[in-house]
DNA sequence: TTCGTAACTGCAAGCGCTCCCAGACCAGCT
DNA sequence: AGCTGGTCTGGGAGCGCTTGCAGTTACGAA
């Protein structure tokens, strides 16, 4: 079957095996027409007998396109990544990646060397396509992209531009919902934490809470700001419990922070939901075994993954692709 | 400063604006001796000038060694690297990766493409090394990897043989401080859930479990077995119920195991940790939001991921390291 | 001045593959 | 028999870079 040399297999040896050309035994690999039956089934054979298997770098090089795409994480720290939500949205582009023949290189650039090596990345058609997540919409790195050679698709929209394409969660719908639903229960005094105000995620949720609180004509000034982490959310909580003791209901825009709060809440000796309701976003995996179950927002983070890979395949075969909403919903438990 | 030209700049290019020639300009890119001071400096703002950035797909090529490392996980289904546990193994990889020049591939090898592909890598150098996690000894593709070219770092000790690099979490001795401490607060009658016991960190959990109970004298009868899932763990804690009514206390190998198992008993009408104490594993984030806070054992993750990745690059650079465990702690909490 | 030696220098041969192109071959026509 | 329009075929020129090697230069020692 296969031999055991040390060296690798090319095509030369399996053309001269087959008794055909280089050029032949090419197009047989790849496909092509213009070869005979005989040839082709000649070449087959030789390929199996050496177990040939190409040359993915010299390919690369000759026909002048990578064979990678790439998921870039920017941030300014690599423990966002720590987040499982990357997880998910890999499990979701390796599913796609996987019916081609395409790799999935992973790029945290979170110090300067993982910048300057994006930079490049995009300067420098080195990869087939780039897919950037958690870029702030003032980074420099953003515009670079977006008039980059190479293929980008944007998971999550910037604030601040709107990438040519991108897919992202309906985060201010999501919000929206949540809020409705917090209203539609019969509170009043709704108060949020916000995200991390100079993401896109952070703004939209922002957003969808203030329009849900508009159209039922309730007061929408109970607001702390926050940065996405169960820290955060805490500090938010008692900020909000020191201005608004009044409050009734608080949307949080991420689980994490809504974990925070919700000790906060506890140990200020209201109940939960009778005396506050509370609502988060994400529904991380722990979400259902806080006490109380946390009611919130889930999105569908594994398709978030595969319609960027399948955006960006579009892009690479030359498509061109509109942007992408994907839907969230309420999750209901028993924190409201 | 940088050209807008479509076209890539090529080290010719670089060379001739810098008035040597291509060898020497080479020379210069990386480094190498033999170059005089003023062509070295004719030749580093050439690049500047020019914005050069080099191929690194010519240069794998002509080098014969790839540019990237790739981290794979083997595994029946892909949702298994949606266990946050991975992201933070990425984290510490991509720390050390950062160093270097060596990109990070990812590869989900789940479906029988993707055991293909990593087949291929293992057997063609295109590859500078690979990080093999979630592998099982029976799976043939650790024999491949062991006896392949390419320099090759398991993550966890896959159960039934032992490979000559690794790197891997102290389970034994986790399970053994847990079970231990279990003992020291009173417990007499100790049972466990286990992992999956074809994996080598569900067998060495319930080794560790198995020695501190014989060194104590107890009975290590109370066994159920799972797979590491949170419906397993239900699953499980209702046949030790079951089966061992008596016990007051359960070493369950697995964080999200515990979670279930943790309802269970509290559906059963006994109190945690009154009437029985809990303890898992991992410390996953979301254990000590649970209720009772999770008591579990802490595993270095993303040092995992670091050390797999300095063990690679050791073995890259002709090295020859050693097997490592990684310490694991106790942590406290309610449950027990 | 003449050597010897070590430091430079650049030519050219690859690395393994793709793909253009000119030529061969083979009908099927006129 | 001479054409025309195919379909094959393999030679060869790259893709951008590294590197062995033969040739050059510089420079202190003889």
């Amino acid at each position: 079957m296969t031999d055991l040399s040390r060296r690798q297999v090319t095509l030369d040896e399996v053309a001269e095996r087959a008794g055909v050309s280089r050029s032949a035994a090419s197009r047989v690999i790849n496909n092509a027409p213009h070869v005979s039956k005989a040839k082709r089934a000649a070449v087959l054979r030789a390929v199996a007998d050496l177990g040939y298997v190409p040359n993915a770098t010299a390919r690369a090089l000759a026909t002048q396109q990578a064979g990678a795409v790439v998921l870039a994480i920017s941030s300014d720290s690599a423990q966002v990544f720590a987040d499982p939500f990357f997880a998910e949205v890999v499990v979701g582009i390796s599913a796609t990646l996987d019916e081609t023949e395409l790799e999935l290189m992973l790029l945290l650039a979170t110090s300067s060397r993982g910048r300057t090596r994006l930079e490049q990345l995009l300067r420098t058609r080195q990869a087939a396509g780039v897919m950037l997540m958690s870029m702030h919409g003032d980074d420099p790195l953003a515009r670079l992209a977006e008039q980059s050679d190479v293929p980008v698709v944007f998971g999550g929209c910037p604030i601040g531009f709107e990438p040519r394409y991108y897919v992202d969660a309906d985060n201010r719908g999501g919000a929206r919902l949540a809020t409705e639903h917090l209203i539609a229960s019969g509170r009043t005094r709704i108060a949020t934490i916000t995200g991390r105000m100079d993401e896109g995620a952070g703004g939209a949720r922002y957003k969808g809470f203030q329009e849900a609180l508009a159209v039922a004509g309730l007061d929408a000034s109970r607001v702390a700001h926050a940065d996405f982490s169960e820290d955060g959310g805490t500090a938010a909580m008692r900020e909000l419990l020191d201005k608004h003791a009044d409050l009734d209901a608080v949307f949080v825009a991420s689980d994490q922070m809504a974990v925070g709060a919700l000790q906060v809440v506890k140990e200020a000796g209201r109940s939960v939901p009778g005396d506050v309701a509370i609502v988060g976003f994400n529904d991380i995996a722990g979400a259902r075994h806080i006490d109380p179950p946390l009611t919130t927002v889930a999105q569908p983070i594994q398709s978030l993954g595969r319609e960027m890979a399948r955006m960006l395949l579009a892009l690479i075969s030359g498509d061109t692709p509109t942007p992408l909403i994907l839907p969230t919903r309420l999750v209901r438990r028993g924190s409201s």
